[in-house]
DNA sequence: TATAATAATAGTAACAGTTACTGATATCGA
DNA sequence: TCGATATCAGTAACTGTTACTATTATTATA
């Protein structure tokens, strides 16, 4: 893989996000600061930076969002304005081997999502 | 809400399944059935149903997948054939007490998906 | 039972999000 | 410095889904 600096501007910018952009609002941010990217150049990287697992993709429907923590963790999905944000809580640990328990299935890991209104649209 | 023949076919074909068709698999399953039923019918009434409280879909990138039993559950998502099943285990009662310890959202609900590789795509 | 209002339909066009293609450019090992 | 090739910008094409339109089916009421 050969360097290149869109790559870079593409995981700084998500890694110095807290919240967790889609693919479209990460395009927008990145033209400010540099001009002619394109939004193939953004969902190529988003993709190939999913595969070699320094960034995380999710997916609840509509737009995908990417979060620069690959580390498993659970996210806040907020029914009004649709943006995703972190809950900094402990990892179930337990759960994919009492699922295993539960069915012949071999779970290799697991997405818990919280639905809910975040601290900003409560107000 | 008129009653329709259509929608009776969803729903039943949905309910009689224990996977989780998408909307593309279930019109071709009706197809056979009520031959020139329609993709938009079927978009439609999926929607319908899942605003109703009547189906639950279930968002995981690419092509929804629809459920019969609306009642909150756990899934497999198989990352060998992409098809999708149930985990038959208890619900975590106080997780979303608990996420709403660690952090300021107010949380409604949780979905919670295992990805790993189904019983049939072991052999 | 016939009528009128209107919800739902089939079929098709349009849309959003994403991926694939193209010829030009940037990276980097030899 | 050069050659091989990964990546780029720009655009076309694709997939899953929703919206539109004229027609048909349902249902409450006369």
């Amino acid at each position: 893989m050969k360097h290149s600096a869109q790559r870079d501007a593409i995981l700084s910018e998500l890694c110095s996000r807290k919240d967790h952009p889609t693919a479209d609002e990460l395009y927008w941010s990145l033209r400010q600061v540099m001009p002619n990217i394109s939004m193939g150049t953004v969902y190529r990287n988003l993709s190939l930076l999913t595969e070699t697992g320094q960034i995380m993709r999710l997916s609840y429907g509509g737009a995908d969002h990417f979060d620069g923590n690959a580390q498993n963790h659970y996210h806040l999905h907020c029914t009004d304005c649709g943006r995703v944000y972190d809950i900094e809580m402990p990892m179930f640990e337990k759960v994919e081997k009492d699922a295993e328990n539960h069915s012949k299935a071999k779970i290799t890991s697991h997405i818990l999502t919280f639905i809910g209104i975040c601290e900003n649209c409560q107000k």
